[in-house]
DNA sequence: ATTTCGATTTCACAATATAGAACGATTTCG
DNA sequence: CGAAATCGTTCTATATTGTGAAATCGAAAT
């Protein structure tokens, strides 16, 4: 179990460029909403001619837009960036003809997601034939322990683990269940190898998700299909649930994983 | 005489923090392609120590990730800053509501695009009813010249402007029409405030453009509806010409556009 | 016209980034 | 199987670069 990880939250700068750390750090104040040099400097704690300074550099190369009245918010280089971020992912690439076909098929919306610092960052989204509000999108970040695809990501972790995300998110939970009762069905779903969302992150809202498994059996990614709780009766759940977990596994198959 | 101040003709010196710009500039060479150390050192022309500096910092944070036989790649944190950028938009929400509803009434692909650098950046997608590859994305780059949001974007600039756009992107035009040919449809849209792709970019992909205009009356956006050439008649072409033209009047009332 | 607020610029100082060389761990090749 | 090459990582002396405080500028607001 030996993995390296750089797990320090040092904020010292050791190994790290602090001119370009601060300059990231700006990003992320940002992205909170648009703010004007002064706000910017205090939630630095840098001076406001320092705050001014990456700033501007950071407008010099468009990944922030200043307006006049309102302040710095995100640029357009993040949304270009962020797409060829999404693109050079081998698993996007290799994912998406599956999804394609499994949209095709069930005509639900089909999503594909990772784990991104103990949430759900979606990557893709196959919208279905039936005409859905679709309230996701790629980029987005949800909870772990409140929908499918968040359950299948962290499904092969151990129960102490769940306990620790499932207490992160208490205040996600709005069905008020008891963690025994979602221990009890982490299990379930850990037998089956496939999850459920039975409306607790949104109301009626239903989803069928498995996981995604890399060469080495590590779960790297999950899929998932939602519809409308209508359209979700437990027979169509339990059709669904294979359709769910032969489209996971093929994908499984072209990124090198051969287990069983 | 201060004999080593900045020296005009140097590209790094004006207003720009040097080792943030140089972060940037890693971000710019990865997301062409995944890189090792040493070709990024190479691109920068900087030391391999420095580069490897630089890197290390922006995977501490998330904006690369580091594979250990491939290199460095783009990270999740581009994603979800990404999203972050498209959703501080005012334009992407304003519009939303509106390319929802074009889209159910035509039934067809409806996208929302603004310009970035000579270029056409997607920031929506609506997808249409009928089932159409969708070969655009959000955050992607188009051609200006030969697509119709592109000539939407710069209906109200001079001709000596459209000159040079059409120059700049002289290889894009695969159907080898003249400037002159492509000038004279250039004024017919102007006089119509909409234009259109006749499958220039794409073949049997047509579509209907019209420009989005803010307080001030410029162009920030422009919208579109796209679909397959068979069911792009010359009749239904222009029946969509007056849903497009509405619906980007509306966006751009919204806006707090009022002119006539 | 006057005030006020925020965005820029200036400048002397010292903190920080820099390059190059050395190291160590792989992988490649003979 | 051993030698050489490759690639990532660490170390350190140096000066380049970033820094904050205060001054300046500009534009709203009064």
């Amino acid at each position: 179990m030996s993995t390296k990880l750089a797990d320090s939250a040092d904020k010292s700068a050791p190994g790290g460029s602090q001119t370009l750390l601060r300059g990231l750090d700006v990003l992320d104040v940002i992205a909170k909403g648009p703010v004007d040099v002064a706000r910017l400097a205090a939630a630095l704690g840098l001076s406001k001619s320092t705050a001014y300074r990456l700033a501007s550099t950071l407008v010099e190369r468009r990944f922030l837009v200043f307006t006049p009245r309102e302040g710095y918010s995100l640029g357009p280089k993040l949304m270009q960036l962020g797409y060829a971020a999404r693109n050079q992912t081998a698993l996007v690439r290799v994912a998406e003809p599956h999804l394609m076909q499994l949209s095709s098929v069930t005509e639900d919306t089909v999503h594909l997601a990772m784990l991104d610092q103990r949430k759900v960052l979606y990557l893709n989204i196959i919208p279905g034939q039936r005409r859905i509000v679709i309230s996701s999108r790629i980029g987005e970040r949800q909870p772990l322990t409140s929908t499918g695809l968040g359950k299948a990501l962290i499904l092969n972790r151990s129960e102490k683990e769940w306990e620790q995300f499932y207490i992160e998110e208490g205040s996600k939970h709005r069905s008020q269940q008891s963690f025994a009762a979602w221990l009890k069905r982490m299990k379930d779903y850990r037998r089956q190898g496939i999850t459920l969302d039975l409306e607790e992150n949104e109301a009626n809202i239903r989803c069928v998700a498995a996981p995604v498994l890399n060469e080495g059996g590590d779960i790297i990614a999950a899929i998932s299909v939602t519809g409308h709780a209508q359209n979700m009766t437990d027979d169509r759940m339990r059709s669904l649930s294979e359709d769910v977990l032969h489209t996971a596994q093929a994908i499984s198959a072209d990124l090198g994983y051969s287990g069983g």
